[in-house]
DNA sequence: CATTGCAATGTTATAACATAACATATATTA
DNA sequence: TAATATATGTTATGTTATAACATTGCAATG
């Protein structure tokens, strides 16, 4: 599997499943919601507050305020259609939301393409780290952070 | 394995082997590394930068300013005496520097007691999901948040 | 023993990231 | 419609981290 970018079937599909979602449950789905969970998944990269508000301000022609953005990515987080990373302080789109509640990922440092890696087998792994630590899990941060086939190749 | 403080003996040994290894491979263990150090190891849980900078201020009764202690948790870092938690924006000593290169990490949110859980088996899983992807890893964050055992217990 | 170089620290300012608090608007629903 | 809840606007501020440049102290070189 290579760390390619998402095409604009696979953007479009991943916009309508997260419609499809909050439509279900009955989760207000907003115009900045929507907006702010548009420009984190068609970014490719990860993507920082800043950034996102930013593209907003130019999108509406009119300034957004800090608050207004972190309340966006707060929702999608919170309903899983957004993660954070943490190592970088920027977000990402979830490609498989309610998937599963953690996801892993992969990041290039040169291109900053990432990569969701959340196999199972590792999920079992953590967990039984926990296990033997006697160690209730809430939520588990795992960032890898190095070089993509393609940069290492370069 | 429990996720109990450090004793003093631990830490006092914690503070020696950095010393050792500063003077085997000629760092320079400037005085405000050394307290910056001692201040972390010494807390027992993640501390922030500015919790650092308000206690060495203390100590030497004069104001330190935040590159002061940034400059000292960089050097730190880089030679593995102390980890970032990226989650948390905190932290930690390292408890076996040179052991290896990454660190893993249970970190409980209701005592803040931490752990370091670097298991082989661990750094195994990982690696191999690199090379399933194609991947080279340059650094890794993986901090598990949860509740350690006297904690779900109460 | 200058002088030069370098590593570390001091100092001031500001950048980057995030939230508190309260006002206003908009949508539900009684 | 009135009451309630949810979402957004707005101002200010809190928190985390670094840039930039001055100063110090110490050791290598001539
Ligand atoms: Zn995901
Ligand atoms: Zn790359
Ligand atoms: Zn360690
Ligand atoms: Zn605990």
């Amino acid at each position: 599997m290579s760390m390619k970018s998402k095409s604009t079937s696979e953007l479009k599909a991943s916009i309508h499943r997260v419609e499809e979602i909050c439509k279900s449950n009955k989760l207000g789905l907003t115009e900045i919601r929507k907006q702010v969970f548009e420009i984190i998944v068609k970014n490719n990269k990860p993507i920082k507050a800043y950034e996102i508000l930013d593209t907003i301000s130019n999108i509406n022609n009119k300034p957004s305020h800090p608050p207004t953005v972190y309340r966006a990515i707060d929702f999608l987080i919170e309903n899983g259609f957004v993660h954070k990373l943490n190592s970088i302080n920027s977000f990402v789109g979830c490609f498989h939301p309610k998937a599963h509640k953690e996801c892993y990922f992969l990041i290039c440092k040169k291109c900053n393409i990432y990569q969701e890696c959340c196999d199972d087998s590792l999920k079992d792994r953590i967990s039984k780290t926990a296990i033997h630590n006697n160690f209730v899990i809430s939520n588990t941060t795992l960032e890898i952070e190095g070089h993509c086939l393609d940069c290492s190749q370069k």
